[in-house]
DNA sequence: AGGGCCCCCATTTTT
DNA sequence: TGGGGGCCCT
C-alpha cells in the first residue's frame, strides 16, 4: 500500500492544487478515458455512490450516510484520495469527529491507506481542534497559553459556589439547572450580556441568573480557564473579533470534513461556517509577518474558501437534548448553495429483515428526507420478540438465548444488550451473574471523575496554571491540613488586598493572618507545589524530561501526605483509591512514552478531553451491556434491545418535549441498526421502578414493525392471556404496518401489538417466572458439585449436573434441567440445593 | 471538622 | 429501591 502512494510533496515545492480547477467537479466513477487515476486503488470495492462521495470535488458536499453504509470507509478514502492525488497537503486537511475514538480510528485508517504521508493532518474532535487554536491565540484576548480546561464537574463546583454567593437558590436556581442553562446559552453563542438584552430583566430570577452567568464567566477568565462549551464558543468569538487570526486558519485549511454532522450544535456549526468563509484580508497580512506565522501552509493570495464535506444521517440524531441541532444537516443545502448531495443507502451490516424493520420504524417520523436502507445479503433470520412477566423474566430469556447463541458458535463479544436507561442494567446483571454469562457494562466507568483522581489532577493543574484558584481550593485541605472554609476565605481576602493570586498568597503564610499551626500547613503545601513545579516546569528554562509529569505527580502525592492519609485510613475503599492513583501514575508514564515531547499542559489537555469511554471495545470475551446512546456507531452480530415498553422507549419524559417522541424513535432506530444478523426485541409486562412495581405497556414502536418480520417467542398477548386479561382485545386484530401514526396519541389496548404465537415458547406457568429474584445474592459457600449430581433450582426445578468448570468462587455448573434445558450456573450464588 | 442520619429524587452523555 | 446531598449533632 505504502509503496504505491505518491511521495509527499516537498515543502519547498510550489503549493499547487494539482488536478485542474478545484471548482470544476470531477464527478463519478473511475475517471473515464483518462488513464489510471493515482487513487484508483482507493476506489476498489466501492459502490457508485461511495465512489462519488470519494471523488467529488467542489465547494460543499453532503454525504447522507445511512447506518452501516460504509461511511467511515468513504471518509477515510476521500482524505486519502486528496493526499494521493496531491490536491492537498496533509496540513491543509482538517477532519472533525465527535469522539477521540472516532478520530483515532480515522487517523489509523488513513494511515493504513497512504502511510506516512498522512502525518500533519488535523484529525481531531471539535474540542481538541479548538484547544490547539486557542493555545496559539489565547494571548489575543486575555488568556495565557497555559489555560486549563474545566470539565462539567469543575464548572458545576464553580457554579455551585456562585449560586450560593448570589443567593440564587432563593429564586429557584439550582446549580444543576443554572449550569444547564448556561451551557445551552453558550451552545447558542449567547453570553450573559446578549442574554440580558433579550431576557425579561424585570423578573428578579432572571436578573440573578444573569448575575451568576456573568460572574461565572469572570471567574473562568480570572482562573485562565475554559469550560467545554467555551472551547468552541470562544474560538468562534476569536475568529469573529480578529478576522486576521481567522484568516490564518482559513488559508491553512483547504479541506474540512465533519463527521456526525447531525450532532453539531449551533456553536460548532458557526465554527465550521467561520472556517469556510472567504479569506477577508488581502495578501501579505501583518499577522503572518509578525513572526507568528506558525504554519507551513503557503500564502497564496485570497484563495478560494475551503471546501467542506459533511457526513451524517439525520435519522441518527439522538443528541438534541444536549444541543445538537438537526437543522444544521437538514438545511445544509441552503447554507451552502450548490452543495452536492450523495446518498448512501446500501447497507453492508445487517440482514434485510433487520433493515426492513428499521426502515418501517423510522418512516413514522414525519419531516424527514426519505431514505431506505437495503442490502444484498438476503432476508436473514426473523426478528425475535419476547415478553417477560417481569424484568427478571425478560433477563432470563436473554441469558438463555445468549447461551444458545454461544453454544452455536457466536462469540460473547459479538453480542450486545441495549437498554434505554442505566437503571435497567441491574436486573440484567443479577440474572447474568447467576447464569454465569460473562458481561461488561460499557460507558459506565468514570475513572477521571473519581474524587482521588480529580484531587491528583487538581495538584497538577495548580502547578500548570497557578491562576486556577478552583484547583487550589480543591487541594488545599486534601489531605486534611486543618485548613477550613474560614482560612480559605482569609487567604482569598489577603490575596485580593495584596493584588496577588491565591497561589502567591500561599508563599506568604506568615502575613496572611492565621494561626501558627495553619501557617505551617500552608507553607508546607507551598513548598511541595514549588518543588514539583521545578521538576515539571523548570524555571531555568530548559525542557522538562518526558518523565517529569510522572515524577512530579508522585512527588506531589507523596510529599503532600495524600498517599499517607489514604494508607493510614481504615476505610476499605481507600485501598482502591491508592490503586486508582497508582493507575494514574501509570497513565502519566504511558503518556511520556507516547509523547516524548509532551508537557504537563499537554497531559492535562489530553486528560480533560479524552474520556475513558474511548476504550469501548475492551470487552473481549464478554457480552456488552450499554444504553442505546452509547451503542451509536457500534455493531454486533446479535443485539438484544430490551425494555421495549411505553414510558421507557419512548421515555415518558420525552413526551413533553418538542421533537421528543421523534428523537426516541431515532434512538430505537439506532438500536435496531446495530445488529448484523440477529435482533431480539424484548419487554416485560411489569417492571419494578423506584421501589414499586408498575404495569408496563408494549412500546408503540413495536407495532410499527411489520408483523411478518417479527416472530414472537412469547407475545404480550400470550402473557396477558395467561393472566386472563385482555386476551380478546389483543387477539382481535392486528394494526397494519401502517401509515399516519406519530400523532401524540396515547396508547391503550388498541395499541398492544399482536403476535403470531410460536408454539416453542419457553415459558411455563406464570409462577415459574414471577418476580422471585431476591434482592440479596445468596452464598452457597463451597458447595461441592460433581458430574452426575442431581440438584434443585428455585426457578428451573430439578436437573442433573453435566460438568463443572472454573475454580473457586467462579466454579460454574453446567446443568441439564428436566424442564428448562441446559443452563450454566455460578455454583457459589445460584439458588440451588444438592439432592 | 467530621460523621451520621434523613430526605429527596430519580433520561439519554461527549467533550 | 438506592444513591447523593444537606443538615445537624458531637
Amino acid at each position: 500500500m505504502t509503496d504505491a502512494s505518491a511521495p509527499a510533496p516537498r515543502a519547498a515545492s510550489a503549493p499547487v492544487l494539482v488536478v485542474g480547477d478545484d471548482r470544476a467537479p470531477r464527478t463519478g466513477g473511475a475517471a473515464p478515458g483518462s488513464g489510471p487515476r493515482p487513487d484508483d486503488d482507493l476506489l476498489e470495492g466501492l459502490n457508485p455512490q461511495q465512489r462519488e462521495a470519494v471523488t467529488y470535488r467542489g465547494p460543499a458536499l453532503l454525504i447522507v450516510a445511512g447506518a452501516g453504509s460504509g461511511k467511515t470507509s468513504v471518509l477515510t478514502r476521500r482524505v486519502a484520495s486528496l493526499l494521493r492525488t496531491r490536491e492537498a497537503w496533509p496540513s491543509q486537511i482538517l477532519a472533525i469527529t465527535f469522539t477521540n475514538k472516532a478520530a483515532g480510528e480515522m487517523r489509523e485508517r488513513v494511515g493504513q491507506l497512504i502511510g506516512e504521508s498522512a502525518r500533519g493532518m488535523w484529525i481531531s474532535t471539535f474540542h481538541s481542534a479548538c484547544v490547539r487554536i486557542l493555545r496559539r491565540e489565547a494571548a489575543q484576548f486575555g488568556f495565557t497559553t497555559s489555560f486549563t480546561i474545566y470539565d462539567s464537574g469543575d464548572s458545576r463546583a464553580l457554579i455551585k459556589r456562585l449560586v450560593k454567593e448570589h443567593e440564587a437558590d432563593a429564586y429557584g436556581l439550582t446549580p444543576a439547572a443554572t449550569q444547564g442553562r448556561i451551557s445551552k446559552l453558550k451552545n447558542e453563542l449567547a453570553d450573559a450580556e446578549s442574554y440580558a438584552r433579550s431576557a425579561n430583566m424585570s423578573d428578579p430570577a432572571e436578573r440573578v441568573f444573569v448575575e451568576v452567568f456573568s460572574a461565572y464567566q469572570r471567574e473562568l477568565q480570572r482562573a485562565n480557564a475554559f469550560d467545554f462549551d467555551d472551547l468552541i464558543g470562544q474560538t468562534v468569538f476569536l475568529f469573529r473579533a480578529f478576522p486576521h487570526v481567522a484568516d490564518v486558519y482559513r488559508r491553512r485549511f483547504r479541506h474540512i470534513m465533519v463527521d456526525e454532522y447531525q450532532d453539531t450544535n449551533h456553536a460548532q456549526y458557526a465554527l465550521i461556517h467561520e472556517l469556510t468563509r472567504p479569506v477577508s484580508s488581502g495578501g501579505g497580512d501583518e499577522y503572518a509577518d509578525s513572526g507568528m506565522m506558525i504554519f507551513d501552509a503557503p500564502a497564496a493570495d485570497a484563495p478560494e474558501p475551503a471546501s467542506l464535506t459533511v457526513v451524517g444521517d439525520s435519522d441518527q440524531s439522538i443528541y438534541a437534548f444536549r444541543g445538537a441541532d438537526i437543522r444544521n444537516i437538514a438545511e445544509f443545502e441552503k447554507d451552502y448553495p450548490g452543495a452536492k448531495v450523495v446518498l448512501l443507502e446500501q447497507n453492508y451490516r445487517s440482514t434485510q429483515n433487520i433493515l426492513s424493520a428499521a426502515n418501517a420504524v423510522i418512516s413514522h417520523n414525519f419531516d424527514r428526507k426519505d431514505k431506505k436502507l437495503w442490502t444484498d445479503v438476503g432476508a436473514g433470520e426473523p426478528i425475535v420478540g419476547f415478553t417477560g412477566y417481569s424484568q427478571h423474566d425478560e433477563a432470563q430469556f436473554i441469558a438463555d438465548e445468549i447461551e444458545t447463541l454461544h453454544r452455536a458458535g457466536v462469540d460473547y463479544n459479538q453480542i450486545a444488550v441495549f437498554y434505554r436507561t442505566n437503571s435497567q442494567s441491574r436486573a440484567l446483571e443479577e440474572i447474568f451473574i447467576r447464569a454465569a454469562v460473562p458481561y461488561k457494562i460499557m460507558g459506565g466507568t468514570k475513572f477521571y471523575e473519581r474524587a482521588e483522581i480529580k484531587d491528583a489532577l487538581a495538584y497538577l493543574v495548580a502547578i500548570a496554571n497557578p491562576a486556577d484558584e478552583m484547583a487550589l481550593r480543591r487541594i488545599i485541605n486534601r489531605p486534611r491540613r486543618g485548613i477550613g472554609d474560614v482560612t480559605i476565605e482569609t487567604i482569598a481576602r489577603y490575596a485580593q488586598s495584596e493584588q496577588i493570586t491565591f497561589r502567591d498568597a500561599l508563599a506568604n503564610a506568615s502575613a496572611i493572618g492565621v494561626g501558627p499551626k495553619i501557617q505551617q500547613a500552608i507553607s508546607r503545601l507551598d513548598a511541595v507545589l514549588a518543588e514539583a513545579a521545578e521538576i515539571m516546569l523548570p524555571a531555568s528554562g530548559e525542557l522538562a524530561p518526558p518523565t517529569a509529569v510522572a515524577e512530579g505527580l508522585q512527588l506531589l502525592l507523596n510529599k503532600s501526605g495524600y498517599y499517607d492519609a489514604l494508607r493510614a485510613s481504615k476505610d476499605p475503599q481507600d485501598e482502591a483509591r491508592v490503586e486508582n492513583l497508582d493507575e494514574l501514575v501509570a497513565v502519566t508514564r504511558e503518556f511520556a512514552r507516547n509523547n516524548p515531547e509532551g508537557t504537563l499542559l499537554d497531559f492535562l489537555t489530553e486528560v480533560a478531553l479524552v474520556s475513558d469511554a474511548d476504550d469501548l471495545e475492551d470487552a473481549s470475551g464478554s457480552v456488552s451491556l450499554m444504553t442505546l446512546h452509547t451503542a451509536k456507531g457500534l455493531e454486533y452480530d446479535a443485539v438484544f434491545l430490551t425494555g421495549v415498553e411505553e414510558d421507557l422507549i419512548p421515555h415518558r419524559i420525552s413526551a413533553g418535549e418538542p421533537g421528543g417522541p421523534q428523537e426516541e424513535r431515532r434512538l430505537f432506530y439506532v438500536g435496531i441498526t446495530r445488529a448484523r444478523k440477529r435482533l431480539y426485541l424484548s419487554l416485560a409486562m411489569t417492571r419494578a421502578q423506584f421501589g414499586e412495581v408498575t404495569v408496563a405497556m408494549p412500546s408503540r414502536f413495536l407495532q410499527e414493525i411489520p408483523s411478518d418480520l417479527l416472530e414472537w417467542r412469547q407475545s404480550p398477548g400470550d402473557v396477558n392471556s395467561r393472566r386472563g386479561t385482555q386476551s380478546r382485545a389483543l387477539n382481535a386484530r392486528r394494526p397494519g404496518g401502517g401509515s399516519g401514526f406519530g400523532t401524540g396519541k396515547r396508547y391503550g389496548d388498541d395499541l398492544v401489538p399482536l403476535a403470531k404465537r410460536s408454539p416453542s415458547g419457553s415459558g411455563g406457568s406464570i409462577d415459574k417466572f414471577a418476580n422471585r429474584i431476591p434482592a440479596k445474592v445468596r452464598d452457597n459457600g463451597d458447595l461441592e458439585l460433581a458430574q452426575g449430581d442431581r440438584i434443585r433450582h428455585d426457578d428451573f426445578g430439578e436437573g442433573r449436573v453435566d460438568a463443572v468448570t472454573g475454580e473457586g468462587a467462579k466454579r460454574v455448573a453446567h446443568v441439564r434441567f428436566d424442564g428448562a434445558g441446559m443452563k450454566k450456573l455460578l455454583i457459589k450464588i445460584a439458588p440451588i440445593t444438592k439432592l
